[in-house]
RNA sequence: GUGGAUGUAGUUCAAUGGCAGAGCACCGGAUUGUGGUUCCGGGCGUUGGGGGUUCGACUCCCCUCAUCCACCCCA
């Protein structure tokens, strides 16, 4: 083989398709049931769509971009993420003026990163947004959009972690006081937090070495430093889950990779993946669509991915779909049979039967065995008695039986 | 980007440095018009790729590519 498929990428083969329709028309139609359109962008955009709103300091644009120069030398980026481009068609289309404000999305997004499973360069995510409004009811709906369709899939092993990060304020008070916690301990920090000591405090509750967690322990909360209307937007976050009936655990520790986001944060954990657990996440990010040159407008959404659900599915035994066999195995005895029934196969196909024949299979023996195997409903039997009668031997394959029916008959019967 | 494991037929896996094999799958056949079971037969490999050591390399060494696992990060 001379050429193989780029690292990190892989191929939707037939096999796989049917499951991945199934969970998109899923996805659509209760993205439909919530009120959202969908809404598809490029994959690729101008670079600094995504280095301004996901933040140059974010491992995204340092060193997960797909960035390249056109002909014209302009720099373009493989889309990280799908939330900026969303952003960017709302406000550049005026969605604003015409109502469009529950948008969904499903696509491709690519990252350099390192593959691992669930992980990919050229991934799948499928996310809504909901813009211009920061009314905590809207959190809460968005939250209870993830959690519905992942209980309509029937996935068990399900945990919704949500945690407030605070507006702009807050968290720069928090941060401040988190490294004043951890300050004094910096000599027993392993490498990676010294480095989050300085770009990302919050990340320093996470880490998984245990002298690091031992300190995270008593680190102080982002909870305990929200203002007063950063708390009560919590509060009320939490409210409406419940009237929803949407169980959640709150985690201090959720943090967003983006640096958009404020408040809301929220992700849903699946155990049992592997590391990349993390199946959907998302937040409220009220900054970004000024940051992108709009008025001052809240918004929030989420984001998942389709690998790790399709892994989820697979780990609980789910299948949503297998693909069906044809409706009709055509079996032709000598090639008279055959001219007789060519035409008829396309009759039929036009008319939205699909019919399986291969005129190089030429023993009835090889032709029913491939009749069989290929899971057909029916298997259509022409031979001389039958070309005599104008009519074909259809056998129903699951139980054997078979009648004689009109050729002109068929697709009627079939239909 | 860092560390570790792995790479042999379509697939799952064997093979002390000495002729590359098995199950499953696939294809064909078992007195030419009735499938799934059974029986018989069949093909397949540049042992991921390249280089080196050796009389001889799937096996040892180096490089490279890819996958997996973990870190990191995230969906």
């Amino acid at each position: 083989m001379e050429y193989n498929i780029p690292r990190g990428t892989y191929d939707i083969l037939p096999e796989a398709s049917p499951a991945r329709q199934a969970l998109y028309a899923r996805f659509l139609r209760l993205a439909e049931a919530f009120g959202y359109h969908e809404i598809t962008t490029p994959v690729f955009e101008q670079a600094a769509l995504f280095e301004r709103s996901s933040g140059e300091s974010s491992d995204v644009v340092q060193k997960e971009m797909y960035r390249f120069n056109d002909r014209k030398g302009r720099v373009f980026a493989l889309r990280p993420e799908g939330t900026a481009p969303v952003v960017r068609s709302y406000l550049e289309n005026r969605l604003d003026l015409k109502g469009e404000n529950k948008l969904c999305y499903w696509g491709p997004m690519f990252r350099y990163d390192r593959p691992q499973a669930g992980r990919y360069r050229q991934f799948y995510q499928y996310g809504i947004e909901f813009i211009g409004s920061d009314h905590p009811y809207w959190d809460a709906e968005v939250i209870s959009f993830l959690w519905v369709f992942f209980q309509s899939l029937g996935l068990k092993e399900l945990r919704l972690e949500l945690n407030s990060v605070g507006c702009p304020d807050c968290a720069a008070t928090y941060e401040t006081a988190l490294r004043d916690y951890y300050r004094p301990h910096l000599d027993q920090l392993c490498p990676d937090c010294l480095k989050r000591f300085e770009l990302k405090p919050r990340r320093l509750l996470d880490c998984k070495v245990p002298s690091c967690k031992a300190f995270a322990k008593d680190a102080p909360s982002q909870l305990d430093y929200l203002d007063q209307s950063c708390a009560e937007h919590f509060e009320q976050v939490k409210a409406f889950l419940n009237l929803m009936n949407v169980p959640f655990t709150i985690n201090p520790g959720i943090v967003r990779g983006l640096d958009y986001y404020t408040n809301t944060a929220f992700e849903l954990i699946y155990e049992g993946i592997g590391a990349q657990n993390s199946l959907a996440g998302g937040g409220r990010y009220n900054g970004l669509i000024e940051q992108m040159g709009g008025k001052s407008t809240p918004a929030i959404g989420f984001a998942g991915g389709i690998e790790r659900l399709l892994l989820a599915l697979e780990a609980e035994g789910i299948s949503l779909a297998d693909s069906p066999g044809p409706d009709l195995y055509v079996i032709a005895m000598g090639v008279e049979a055959r001219d007789f029934i060519v035409h008829l196969i396309n009759e039929l196909r036009a008319g939205g039967i699909s019919v399986v024949y291969d005129p190089e299979k030429t023993s009835f023996k090889a032709q029913l065995k491939a009749a069989n195997s290929s899971r057909a409903r029916f298997a259509a039997i022409i031979g001389e008695d039958e070309l005599a009668a104008g009519q074909v031997m259809l056998k129903n394959l699951e139980t054997g039986q078979q009648q004689a029916v009109k050729a002109d008959a068929l697709l009627q019967f079939l239909g």
